[in-house]
DNA sequence: CGCCTATTTGATCCTCATCAAAGAATGTGG
DNA sequence: CCACATTCTTTGATGAGGATCAAATAGGCG
């Protein structure tokens, strides 16, 4: 049962090279980058690390220089008060970048760190930067996963602010079932999801307690059945509803309506005073 | 006085012209614009619009084929649910692009409105595309306001979830105070703030009766004074520690030569036209 | 099988929401 | 310039959603 569930998962299905990850996947799904370009970043050598749960990738207010592609398993981005409370601020899954921030910043004030074992491939920096310089296409992509963040984030705060505790946990449950792909199914979803009821309390600003009975509350209403490490939603557009969802969340059907669009490359040459910002 | 520390403000001088604006301000302090990049930012040709208090830049859901910088005045971006409660997803001071997200999205799920009368520059999203194109700097300089706008987003997902009503507000005038200039300046701190505390619950999800309350609170602890319209921070450091604040948000001090202004009190009536900006 | 972690449920408490209404500023029209 | 309306701030009283404390149950794993 949850073999054929995480069998649907699209995870990095791995051969001799790297078959289409799902890192792959979700850079070509974005219409950007040209199949050149994509090949460049796969032969931009990147070291694969395989991480535990728990796994620290980067420590909150560090000095960072890598890229986390995170290839496989989930992780969060992070921050935690200075009596412990902890928040976290971004959910990661296969095919997103841990820290995309450290493209522009020295430093990260959130920690990254997995939720489950995992794998990520590690790039360079200024490796990064430099792809970004050669193809428009690789630097308008890192923009365009940029913004996307900043949209999850903008809904983030619409959830932690103004909506009762089921209505986040369905709010979540939602967004994350777009972002595992499943962005055009209706009537009912299944799907692995490996977070503990603490790390959804840490995203929604909850106690564990207080989700379980959300949990509980969306069970008996029918919306969803849970047993651990998955997800069933019954009936997606009742869910949606309860989670004040947008349908169209991350803009995914904007994505091909927007191809012309050119966003030039980062070149450090030709804007010489940001060199010690990009590298 | 406001003659003297503008004119601290390093680029353009120019005589007859007005002073810089706060927009050009921002994008020079940055560090990534060339002065032919700001040269040609300002040449682009931009319709300029005045607004009432609560003027509708965007409404929730709108198509957008234009960039509105803000050059006078406050705004914010929001989000209401259906039942009609409102989440303030972020607040927009002058020299803020107040839909970022139409450079690479059609439609914005945010409104965008005034919080108070100002004027914004209005620019087709495509002219901006072009320029971007053509000036690796002006491209850069967009990504990096919309990782900013991530860092800004992050720190208030911990605000919102783990923050207590009292915390959150000292935070937020913390946020402000360093988004207005003052972010090496240690001590005490007096700044124009022409939110109302409705404006301000909509921002920490809290209620207008419970942010007048974490007010008096931060009075009596003897950490501000506020007064209609201005807001007098008596001890940063404290509020910064009753806040949670990180002294380096923004990542600010990567950026070289940031000026030191001061804003004068605010003027609803006659927002003083000051300048005469991009154009 | 036994340890450990995660889930579940109950009881009580507290922060913040809600409801209500009285003051202070501000704005408007005469 | 005053009188009135409006909006914003302030304070009080009460209630609810979620936190906290505690403990039992259920799974996973060596």
């Amino acid at each position: 049962m949850i073999e054929a569930s995480v069998r649907k998962m699209p995870m990095f299905r791995s051969e001799l090279r790297p078959a289409p990850s799902m890192l792959d996947t979700r850079l070509a799904s974005f219409g950007f980058l040209s199949p050149e370009e994509i090949a460049a970043l796969k032969e931009c050598g990147v070291t694969r690390r395989t991480l535990k749960v728990g796994g620290e990738l980067v420590r909150e207010g560090d000095q960072v220089d890598t890229l986390y592609f995170l290839e496989d398993g989930w992780a969060c981005q992070y921050t935690t008060t200075r009596d412990g409370r902890r928040q976290i601020s971004a959910l990661l899954v296969p095919g997103d970048v841990c820290n995309l921030d450290a493209l522009l910043f020295r430093r990260l004030d959130v920690g990254v760190r997995m939720l489950t074992t995992g794998t990520v491939l590690a790039v360079p920096r200024d490796r990064i930067a430099t792809l970004a310089a050669n193809w428009p296409g690789i630097a308008q992509c890192f923009t365009w996963l940029g913004f996307a963040e900043n949209t999850i984030l903008s809904r983030r705060t619409l959830c932690l602010g103004r909506l009762s505790a089921r209505e986040r946990l369905a709010h979540l449950l939602c967004e994350l079932a777009v972002r595992l792909g499943y962005q055009s199914v209706t009537g009912s979803i299944t799907f692995a999801m490996p977070l503990t009821q603490e790390h959804i309390a840490d995203t929604l600003g909850l106690t564990p307690v207080h989700v379980n009975r959300s949990f509980r509350q969306l069970r008996t209403e029918g919306l969803l059945t849970s047993t651990r490490g998955t997800i069933a939603i019954c009936d997606v557009a009742a869910l949606r509803r309860a989670g004040e969802f947008q349908p169209d969340y991350l803009h995914v059907q904007d994505l091909r309506d927007t191809p012309t669009f050119e966003i030039a490359e980062y070149d450090r040459r030709a804007a010489p005073r940001t060199l010690d910002r990009l590298r």
